[in-house]
DNA sequence: TCCAATTCATGCATTTATGTATAGGTGATC
DNA sequence: GATCACCTATACATAAATGCATGAATTGGA
């Protein structure tokens, strides 16, 4: 190895790979957790020590230099390498003690999670958990969380998945609402109700469709991106919403709409890293989530 | 990204990859220019921030733990990303001063390169040239040198070649030497003769073989590994050697043996990096030695 | 068994890098 | 065209890392 050509501060290159993604200095200090002038320096020092100019100072801003978007390219891989010894290390670690980040859509974390991480806290009380609540599909590969439980099938080879049991997803309401809308009996009798969305409606529509109901647009006059917030709009009488058979058998007052109707049936996978599952800690989470959840 | 997942210290895992390589703290301080404490505080630091233990201190040495030998792969990996952008970086350069490094075989860093570099003075004054003299093949992945002058034709896709002439290579001897040995006037009369190797006998006796020379182990009693000192032994009239036409030409008091024996011709290359070339700097010394040695 | 060589660990003075505060500019918006 | 929001550059006090000198421990060989 030669290691006169890689004597230059590698934490520079990390303080010119931030300022290129977040697009400034400013924004990248805001990112890492720095400030505006240590990562002016530190990108200054780099093109002192490497020679090369990144970035022309223009305006109020900095725009890469055709030599230095030629360099992007390995000092993306260089923060890549360490995303990955970083993954690894977290995956070396056989400490019992310590955080693990669980991501679930909002509706498993609100209704199904608390419960599974009771149970967890007996288990293995010095696990610290942080559940990260989000609808939009974490990005394990950007270590966002550590584990994931989701309901489509990840593709990725890095990520190692279990399939947990499939639900069953039933139409609900409340029954003051259902009289109100004269106690449908068949689909038909739903064209005039309402429906409660989960996210914009011109996603939603389409599972409705597939479930046989005669729905437009127009059923979907309430919605949200929280299934949280859209299932407890269900619960105040505003419409009917699609739930599952679990989570439903939580909420008093709720009652089935069509009971005939035949469930959608969807599955869940837990998901987490390759790299990370060796971790003893993060791989008694991730146990506990199968055996609890499966 | 995920800037908090790679928000140790970069530095540290040069040191750690330092380390590693050179197989101990001291050696690896000796290797990078640094001091010993300075890199077992940071290999230490290092433990710390990703919590994982990388060495295990026994005794007066350090040896790898399991957990630190499965980071070893991206540590790696992140220390030749760091290479490719100290690379890119000098291709960068668009400077018409500054260093140059040249590899090249002990005997045509001494008997041609000096003109050759005489000449080069003057069309750039501004390059400060560094002749690596070595009969072991840089390696210029490693970036030993910037452009190295060959015998064979490099392989890496990484590397670009340019062929140069190809050269002769005859026997020679002093007159003196000759007529010691009763003036050989074909190939049987050397069977008696003193033949010069360069490196080891054994690799050099089926070069002659290879000639159609009768020779054996026992005529190579006097080698060296530089090539120089082996023709200043033919100069001394120690024995035969091969040498290029042009080599031996520069030589005064030495003769051709058996003139009527056929050259061995033999290519050479001149090599450099892909992503070096676009340096003006290294493009000049690169075409100025393909047109004095071409 | 003793000695020499080599290794890693530690205390301290010095150098270096960092953060805070602030100044100087630029571009978008009303 | 003035204002606002946002960016980069600089001065200075503070915090952190580095190198030097030295100590302690271990290995290999005479």
């Amino acid at each position: 190895m030669n290691w006169n050509a890689i004597s230059f501060d590698w934490n520079h290159v990390r303080a010119f790979l931030a300022t290129v993604e977040e697009g400034s200095l400013s924004a990248a200090a805001r990112a890492t957790g720095q400030t505006q002038p240590t990562l002016g320096r530190q990108v200054a020092a780099l093109e002192e020590a490497i020679g090369v100019t990144l970035f022309e100072r223009v305006g109020r801003s900095l725009t890469l230099t055709t030599s230095g978007a030629q360099l992007v390219d390995h000092v993306r891989a260089m923060g890549e390498a360490a995303s990955r010894i970083s993954l690894a290390a977290s995956g070396q670690s056989q400490s019992i003690e310590g955080l693990v980040r669980i991501s679930a859509s909002d509706v498993l974390s609100v209704y199904q999670l608390p419960p599974v991480i009771a149970q967890l806290r007996d288990r293995a009380p010095g696990i610290e958990v942080e559940v990260v609540s989000s609808n939009a599909i974490s990005d394990l590969l950007r270590r966002d969380a550590d584990i994931a439980l989701r309901h489509i099938r990840p593709e990725q080879p890095e990520l190692i998945a279990r399939k947990l049991a499939d639900s069953d997803a039933y139409l609900y309401a409340t029954p003051d609402y259902l009289s109100r809308v004269g106690n449908p009996k068949v689909v038909d009798d739903l064209k005039a109700a309402n429906f409660i969305g989960y996210g914009a409606p011109d996603e939603m529509l389409p599972h409705f469709v597939a479930m046989g109901l005669p729905l437009t647009r127009d059923n979907i006059r309430y919605h949200s991106d929280s299934g949280v917030v859209g299932w407890h709009m269900v619960r105040q009488g505003l419409g009917i919403g699609v739930m599952s058979e679990q989570v439903a058998a939580l909420t008093p007052d709720i009652v089935r709409v069509l009971p005939d109707l035949p469930p959608v049936s969807f599955p869940t996978w837990l998901v987490s890293h390759r790299e990370l599952i060796t971790s003893s800690r993060i791989r008694l989470v991730f146990d506990h989530l199968a055996e609890m959840l499966g």
